[in-house]
DNA sequence: GGCATTTTAGGACAATTGTCCTGTTGAGGC
DNA sequence: GCCTCAACAGGACAATTGTCCTAAAATGCC
């Protein structure tokens, strides 16, 4: 069956029948399976193919040069983050305490798993000489921290745009810090779950006693 | 003039002349030049050499292997670190509070530095691959950890030792998490000293709230 | 069923890499 | 002053890599 309309001039990344549809995705977790055993340095297109179960050539055709298999790549791991996210938040209910909480518990869990711990470090590395990789690094903890950034300001109201702003970025440094010595296979693994009670009461605890300058709004 | 006893069997990472120690001095600081500037993936045998001013030959005298090298590289960067910990504690006097506010305060202050932000999140990345690595950073920050670990209990004498021990690591992981925001070149670097006193205040009130179960000494 | 085009395989290429080898130079000990 | 060995340079090697090319095979459309 015909997927898009013909000759789209064989660029990358892209596939014309339900056959090559497939194929691509198939490549892209194949590609994620290779970067999390054996990291970015590992991965290698010959790895990738034979993970896939075709062809260096065939690999090839549907994508000619490698970083546009890493760009679609990362996008295949990071797209469905802010999803869950979202997902998360709105199962808690109406309080904003439990939705925060709901938040940070998705978000300490997930970093329990090998795909975040694996993945996220190599992030941050090659964003230090890749200016695309840290955009998009970026940009994807902006948008992480906007759940969080409208939950803290009506947990405390007082706080202004820039307080919120930095007890925004203080949970997701400490929760993404996390990751290093209790993720996936890291000696404090058996205790993320300790580690998820301890950050997010204090975290709490910090969010209501900060004192802001604003005053808070009245509602009517 | 003689450094050592003849015939050291050739040996990688070690010179037997004046010259020659001086020679390996200069190839671990091309080596860490290197690495802050390209990343691990880009620190290869030709460019440490072009940049210690020598031949791909003579570099491989002194290191036969690229693994001994990076060895010597990790030990040349790390090793200053916990000295400079046991340092500003010493300059900060007698009370606890005050000695933990200046180890973190340092930490903190540290990670804005290029060889920091950089060398970290390396570190971090290649741990997930490299069991050797792996151990390497845990024993660093094992050993990092144990200032705060002792100043926290002094602080709060009613933490047990297990709390004690999660509360350091919230500190610790809180710190590291902060590289990728604020380090070097990176969006938030700004506000780095905010985000310094920010964090410290918050650390500060955890440990003091934080209720433990064990009854505390009365001195004598 | 025939045709056009996607999909596939496999070989080949140049570039880069770590490592090795040979030979030369120069400094230090006797 | 000679002799030994550390210090050095430069070429060479095999392995690995991303990328390209050509030709066969599979597939959807008429």
């Amino acid at each position: 069956m015909l997927i898009r309309q013909r000759k789209p001039l064989n660029r990358t990344g892209t596939a014309t029948y339900e056959k090559g549809e497939a194929r691509l995705a198939r490549i892209l977790d194949a590609a994620a399976a290779v970067f999390i055993e054996a990291g970015y340095s590992g991965l290698t297109m010959r790895k990738i193919a034979e993970r896939a179960g075709i062809s260096i050539g065939n690999l090839n055709y549907y994508y000619r040069v490698k970083t546009d298999l890493l760009r679609d790549l990362i996008e295949h791991v990071l797209n469905p983050y802010l999803e869950k996210f979202h997902e998360r938040r709105q199962k808690a209910g109406r309080s904003p305490e439990k939705q925060l909480e709901a938040v940070l518990d998705f978000w300490i869990e997930d970093l329990g798993t090998p795909e975040t711990t694996v993945f996220f470090p190599e992030l941050w590395a090659m964003g230090n000489h890749d200016p695309y990789m840290a955009d998009l690094v970026d940009d994807l903890y902006a948008k992480a921290r906007e759940p969080l950034h409208e939950l803290i300001s009506q947990i405390n109201p007082t706080l202004t745009q820039k307080d919120t702003e930095r007890m925004a970025l203080y949970l997701c440094a400490s929760m993404e810090g996390l990751t290093i010595f209790a993720g996936n296979g890291k000696p404090w693994a058996g205790q993320l779950k300790a580690m998820r009670r301890l950050m997010i009461n204090n975290f709490m605890l910090s969010i209501k006693t900060a004192k802001g300058k604003r005053k808070p709004k009245q509602p009517a």
